[in-house]
DNA sequence: TTGTACGCGTTATCAA
DNA sequence: TTGATAACGCGTACAA
């Protein structure tokens, strides 16, 4: 039934205009400035746009304005639960601005992340950059090219960051005052800065609670991970264990069971992130609560205020506060 | 230091023309036609293309190709676990034929889902559209006005479809085999066309089995849900429940810890969609496995072969297998 | 092989 | 209030 060849993407403008005996300047005007033309002009032009079930062009208009009202959102691992909380909060927020968003995945690798970043540039108005696994130098050198938020990585720039630190030693203190006093720390990716900083938080920590840190690692952050790394807790003659993410905690409870380990009368756990499932597994793993999606949600907000302000819109930092959340996977020490 | 107001985004093609001595559509063919200009010409080209870091215009490109190279996905959720695969799935094939995507979250709103889907026809290429809700109507209206693949629902058109159908008869059969006599279907949304094959199915296959089936329902399909699924189970006297889907199944299972109900001794739960979590909880959940990152895949495909060819590309349709997962939430009847 | 000129759909500027 | 016209950055006929 239909003569275009399919790929022609609707009416455009100027049919709306031609259909209204009007200019497509007044027909533009019609339709995005409400008021600026007459009112039954408007009334006119706007039927016949719903008529002809006409769509704006998003790129014709990135085009001449400049801006496409589009963001991207740069993840290391889609699969990881952790981000999704990230995107979604991310995501209310840009709706609610009018954006697009767009999802990029680079799976943990230096190189795609640089590639990605690179074609991003001529696709969209900014970034919300997670945990970038790229020097600071490429971080910083991108920010300065275009609108950049990173989360999780302290570069200079508009950021948000996580005080994972500070959870993992509010664990640490939790675990020191159960009576453990030989505590391993199973690290998660080395590139990653939320590792650095968790380490040296509980490392800086460990002394004044006397407490012995072991450190083992790095492991995958994903539940494969995890069975190695119970067995170097227990190899090390730990009480408990530490896990850079919940993923990796997962994975350490399930090598648990498999030995006939018992948590938390034999070994204590302790996750980071508070993922969906961490309320699944029995015993409830003990985990420092990461609020991703208040994250998103405020890395998209200072994105959408640095687009908005040009490049005069400061580099803001939104530090968000963690707390630990306790369920059985702690107790006392064994004696 | 940057003498440039920030938003006009980096070096246009005239840029790397006017430097590179040579006319722009000189500069054009370097870059996207290898060999189709002298030698050195494209490598002083590439040369100052990259000194400059050009990046060529997303929205440009796409005003003469008439084509974005951006396609959509679409879900009801995207808190929903089931719905993490599928962006894989669909991702890694766009990502390798070239494609950005975007993810569009219509909050299992008709409304919602009818204004994105208007939104979208004006800046992508197509739209992988997971479990409408809408009329079949505007479904197949909206195929027929751009390239649409659909994920669960049986409408005209290219689509994927997920046998999660014959996946709860043959969860059905293993209950039956276990003795019961008297089975639960905790349905999902009314609008979801994967409630509705699920509860025919199972009431259709129900008198064959010698087995009574009670449906209760609509719950709404997260955790949520399942307490009140719990209670009716109970209520009506079943002595198994199978669950729309695994997050309704985990809130069943909430319930009944916390009423002191053992599973699988005294009641049964089957989930469905094998999702992240489901052999986290104690007993891990049998439930009916759907191979998500496959149909994912399986859509793009499809879209990526009907934007090749056209609006001749057909309305092939690709049917998807389920297994029953069988794990320790299923046992035999209580005596 | 390379350059010129036009068009894609929209918004902005300037006249009328 | 409305209309004509010039951009925006790129691809691509067509001409040289």
């Amino acid at each position: 039934m239909s003569d275009r060849p399919d790929l022609g993407r609707g009416p455009t403008l100027r049919d709306v205009a031609l259909r209204s005996g009007v200019a497509v300047s007044t027909a533009s005007r019609a339709l995005t400035r409400p008021g600026r033309v007459g009112a039954q002009t408007e009334a006119r032009v706007r039927a016949v746009a719903e008529e002809l079930g006409y769509v704006p062009s998003a790129s014709a208009r990135a085009l001449t304005s400049g801006r496409t009202r589009t963001v991207a959102l740069v993840v290391p691992d889609t699969a990881n639960p952790l981000f999704f909380g990230m995107v979604r909060g991310v995501q209310s927020r840009l709706r609610d601005a009018g954006f697009v968003h767009v999802l990029a995945d680079t799976e943990e690798s230096v190189e795609r992340e640089e590639q990605v970043m690179a074609e991003l540039r001529g696709s969209v108005d900014g970034v919300v950059l997670a945990a970038p696994r790229a020097d600071e130098a490429s971080v910083t050198a991108w920010a300065e090219e275009f609108p950049v938020v990173t989360v999780n990585r302290d570069v200079p720039g508009p950021r948000v960051l996580i005080d994972t630190a500070g959870g993992v030693v509010h664990a640490l203190q939790h675990l020191a005052s159960l009576g453990h006093r030989r505590v391993a720390y199973a690290g998660g990716p080395r590139r990653s800065w939320s590792d650095r900083q968790r380490r040296e938080a509980l490392i800086a920590a460990a002394g004044g609670l006397d407490v012995e840190l072991v450190v083992t690692g790095p492991y995958v952050p994903r539940r494969e991970g995890g069975p190695a790394a119970a067995d170097a807790t227990l190899l090390h003659g730990c009480s408990a264990v530490i896990a850079f993410n919940d993923l990796l905690a997962f994975g350490i409870l399930d090598r648990f069971a498999e030995r006939g380990t018992t948590v938390p009368d034999e070994v204590s756990v302790v996750g980071c992130d508070d993922i969906f499932g961490t309320d699944l597994v029995r015993p409830g793993l003990t985990t420092v609560a990461v609020p991703v999606e208040r994250a998103g949600a405020a890395a998209a907000d200072l994105l959408l205020r640095r687009l908005a302000a040009g490049a005069r819109g400061g580099a803001r930092v939104v530090e968000l506060p963690t707390h630990l959340v306790v369920r059985g996977s702690t107790g006392s020490v064994p004696r």
